[in-house]
DNA sequence: TCAAGGTATCGCATATTTGCGATAACGGTT
DNA sequence: AACCGTTATCGCAAATATGCGATACCTTGA
């Protein structure tokens, strides 16, 4: 699990600690909300984000998309580029999302 | 072209011509935002306006990201899924924009 | 009508992703 | 320490996307 550099450890095994640790306990919405936009944009992440919110281990998870624990693992690993949105709908559709696709005008266009 | 059912007949060949009759001729913003949500969701279609507000030619934008023009039009299918975020990413970048992901929750989950 | 530019579609070789088991590694618990 | 659940990583077969040319289609303009 490396596709945030700052969780070097987690001595937690469940997954809703996890997150509590990571979204509340240090600052109810403050570093939520700095490190919002650049979360939101690593795919790895919202995977894993979601994935620990329904508290699924990526057995789980894997049982519930048809497919192993080690594409889940692989999907959440930051280094890997090489998703389909295919395999994206898949997870988002087990964990109840939709899947949203921008392309965003770098300096904004007009 | 068809990735979206209501461009029935175009008539005018020039990109930017098409634009202005889509998003300003009826309605300055009216109809844009109508049809806002439901269009920024299709990867197609935005691979199209991105390209023609470029006035870019299939071919021309092919030639940019390294590729065909068969494999633009494959893109730019509303029927075709099977999109790889690396593919949109060369998209994107060679028109100036960043591919932003978001799997959000179907009926807001907490 | 014909020509030209643009787009859609087909087929196939190549490249990449997925499927999946095996196994290593890590952390927590007893 | 040994056990257990979980995750990371490897290798390879199968499935799928891409690369690309050829060609048909469509629309516009001469």
């Amino acid at each position: 699990m490396r596709y945030l550099e700052d969780m070097k450890k987690k001595t937690t095994t469940d997954a809703v600690k996890i997150l509590h640790n990571r979204y509340i306990k240090n600052d109810p919405k403050r570093l939520e909300s700095l490190k919002e936009e650049r979360e939101k944009l690593k795919i790895a992440g919202q995977i894993y984000d979601l994935r620990t919110q329904a508290g699924l281990s990526q057995a789980q998870l894997a049982k519930l998309v048809g497919t192993t624990q080690s594409v889940i693992s692989r999907l959440e690993d930051a280094d890997y580029s090489g998703h389909s949105f295919n395999m994206l709908r898949r997870i988002a559709s087990a964990l109840h999302c939709r899947v949203e696709v921008r392309l965003v005008p770098e300096k904004a266009v007009s």
